[in-house]
DNA sequence: GTAAAACCTGACATTGACGTCAGAGGCAAG
DNA sequence: CTTGCCTCTGACGTCAATGTCAGGTTTTAC
């Protein structure tokens, strides 16, 4: 499949595309003439890179662990890094849990505020 | 307290609170020779404000929000964006926690084959 | 065969949250 | 008073993941 069908595919910009290359996450095949050649295999690739920088990965830290993640072999350095992540990702869940909380907390005093009849914030 | 101090008490660098300052998120007085001067307020809000850009706010959305989070008054437009937002961090959640699953696994299933004596990546 | 659509490379533009540097002024200590 | 540290403004630099544009080739559709 040609540049625009997966990007069609995955709803990644044809440019995106090109920069994962160029960021060696992806390694389409080349016709004669030049362009890119991407197997079927590259849909669900592309998903889930898309899927890891939503986790905050950057292409570096992607590039590390894709490989590992779609075959077994691990070795105990690549181990250690994706228990780094692990931990990273972690942290930050917990960081958003508590932001989450946070703004429950100010919605639900809201709403209560509001059934009052409450401050109404157009005071003159 | 001044701008160094309240850089110390945060650990957040002097230039990130000037550019607080500049998105609206902060507004020290100044002294007579225009030195900012930070009440002890400014500490805990500082913290706040990092954990909402951990959160992945952007300086806007925080503006918008930090008012009502420290005080109690909300329009419901304001809760609107509150519930909006809240649900974004939501699906980030979710989103991580997938991937975190996702790193779990391969994390496994690579403990396995080093158990077993597995394959070896430094395989000559 | 020709025109439209898709593709190519290369390069500059953008956004957000700062870093960094220059040049100048402010302030407590000796 | 001077030394040294802190602060000021202003401006340019950075990094990542694209967007966008120019100028040219290839493929597809009629």
């Amino acid at each position: 499949m040609r540049i625009g069908e997966l990007a069609a595919a995955t709803g990644v910009s044809v440019r995106a595309l090109r920069y994962y290359e160029e960021q060696k996450l992806l390694s389409p095949t080349r016709s004669p003439s030049g362009q890119r050649h991407y197997s079927d295999a590259s849909v669900a690739r592309v998903l889930q890179i898309q899927q890891l920088y939503a986790a905050g990965l950057s292409s570096k830290t992607i590039l590390r662990f894709l490989p590992y993640m779609e075959s077994n072999e691990v070795t105990t350095e690549v181990l250690h890094r994706l228990r780094a992540e692990r931990e990273r990702i972690d942290k930050q869940i917990s960081a958003l849990l508590e932001t989450r909380d946070r703004l429950d907390r100010t919605i639900a005093n809201a709403v209560e505020i509001e059934e009052q009849g409450g401050v109404c914030p157009h005071w003159p």
